[in-house]
DNA sequence: AATGAATGAGGTTTCATTCAT
DNA sequence: CATGAATGAAACCTCATTCAT
């Protein structure tokens, strides 16, 4: 391949950094059985597999960047809809959460994977940088949500993601329903986990917001 | 290497299963941060490469069985317990998981990393296989408890351990605590994973529990 | 497997013996593709591995047996036409090799197999062995046939056998035509190298019987 | 091992490809009775092991590809005489052949070995683009060669490399000569088998060539 | 900055052969 | 003699990563 335009300025390196995540979510959204190999999201972006590392230090640091995407995605979300008129009860939450959940299918399995992987090839400083980064945002999602759940705490918020990354580890989809959704094209999200979650969750937050109370 | 003693009769055969697993959690025990490749385990075994795929078709399945028996021991210890006369409440429960916890340290690593490693090498039928017995032996765990926590569900068991999975891997001892841990051989098992862990059941289980009720 | 009975005698052991190669044929025969290996042709024969080990000191060994059977019929075969009473000519030599070809499939290619391995890892004692009794064997071909072809000479033979060999290595079913071929079943002596070889043999003899006349 | 000089243009990969066959035909030449390892050629080349995998798809590909110069080696030697103004009779063409193959004593070796694995593990595509490059550059060698013998055919040619190789098979030295021979340092190609393939190509010849004039 | 050839570790697999039972 | 678990060599293959260009 003849050599592509070059990324100069901080933003167009940004920009770039963006379309190799791109290109590797499309990846993982076909097959999420799958993660793709680095040479497949190269060819994907449209760059060469050593491009990849000018942006990205290692192939886990590219995960965990679009794990990143997704958590923060997810934060806005609840943010701004926290930050809406209408209140919020328990429910409320619960339904916001499973819509989130639907609409990124990639978000369980990548965060499963990455969770994986943190055991091994992520330098510290970078584990570090992320962990920084997501809770300084996770605290701003609890000062949006305190104005409907005054009691609610990071903790509690922690609890919850745990329960929603636990459960669907524990009750992904098994791989004979896997095989057989497979065949019939059904939304890789279950009704099985989701109504789990939904239950968890509801018994989780009474409990925790009724102690405090 | 002179070929070693043979396993002739089934029971020797599992017996073998299990020294190669024993040896793989030596090593795993060894250097937590790195999980050791075929040749180490075999040698730590005592036994040729070869030979470990007599008794386990891939390395994948070879972690899955650590798990399982970490698993098994895990369900004994409570079921034992809950078999016990003495009364238990939820702080008993709570305390049972946190001594289990700090006895096997391998087991929230290697939990995690095989729910990231059951995404892609694992074959259909040993993945369901595993599965059943799994939740085979959560039954058992459940009718044990029962006995003490009469509103007591395999849904609050599996958003337990659910907990106790996802909150270890959203506060698993970050790398650079991790660090500081390794020179000061302080315990995996961080007391501030114990603790949100024991806030967090507690929450769960009051929840839960009262609901029903 | 329990124990099978044991051959003790010498007769015993050469119908084991027999029966191994038999096994080894049968295989051979079924995929004409693929050699077996030895826990294969073990399990056809109704043995174990080891057992094998006993009757043979190599693999090659067992193919260079299977294989100096093939000769002894061919060359049994066409003692015996020799020794009947109808005269031969050139036509009725090519037709006899033809029919023997096409009676035994597995001939030609173990043939190649064989002299492929000859190259590795046959013993010098083996080798020489087998030398000495296809030689003499071959001796005895020469005299049957020189009744019907006085100029007929063992050079003669092993040219023939030459190319009977290395037109079979040069034309054999090639890979394509094999695809078709096994989806229709056609004989695996394609018409294509049994015409070939006509013409050669031909051309040959009548070369060489015409050369010192 | 440090990097390499890379191969970027195709030139240089086939340069390249030439490189690895070369050190793959001098650790043949230095042992005639073992193949290396995939390990040693890469070695001997200077090459990584998985660097030969970029050329080469399998070790049995390698093989081919070793050959395949040979037989262009020999083709092209045939066609380079034929277009001489010399006139060829039979006898030249018997020297010719004789001397080209004592030039490449791993020729035959190969062949041979090339012969008993095609029954094997080379994939359809590549065994027949292999059939028909050699098919096309045989049919120059035969256009070379009818200046000379104008009854000659591509059958015939066929029929004498069949000879030459069969012949080679059933004639190669010995186990035993080999042994005396590697103490002497003789010439692979022995009196014997180049004496009988002289006899057998002049009886072919005359057979054939006579027979449509 | 961008490229992609080269690297080499290591998991997977197969299998002839050995040898304790 | 018979067994089959154990061996270990070697091929296969993938792939993240590096580095000369």
């Amino acid at each position: 391949m003849s050599q592509h335009c070059r990324a100069t300025c901080p933003e167009e390196k940004e920009q770039r950094r963006h379309l190799i995540l791109d290109a590797a979510e499309r990846l993982w959204l076909d097959d999420p059985e799958r993660m793709a190999n680095i040479a497949e999201i190269a060819q994907a972006a449209g760059l060469a597999k050593g491009t990849l590392y000018l942006y990205f230090r290692s192939k886990e640091e590219l995960l965990l960047a679009m794990h990143e995407r997704h958590n923060s995605l997810f934060f806005d979300s609840v943010i701004q809809r926290a930050g809406q008129d209408a209140p919020m009860a328990i429910e409320d939450m619960i339904g916001l959460i499973r819509g989130l959940l639907i609409a990124t299918p990639a978000f369980l399995p990548l965060a499963t994977l990455c969770h994986g992987l943190m055991e091994r090839h992520i330098s510290l400083e970078i584990a570090y940088a992320f962990e920084e980064r997501t809770h300084a945002h996770l605290d701003l999602v609890v000062a949006a949500l305190q104005r409907h759940f005054p009691l609610l705490t990071q903790a509690l918020m922690l609890q919850s993601y745990a329960l929603i990354l636990g459960l669907w580890q524990l009750l992904r989809p098994s791989p004979l329903k896997e095989l057989m959704r497979q065949r019939e094209l059904v939304c890789a999200c279950t009704d099985d986990y989701l109504n789990a979650l939904g239950l968890a969750l509801r018994a989780l937050w009474r409990g925790a917001l009724s102690t405090e109370g």
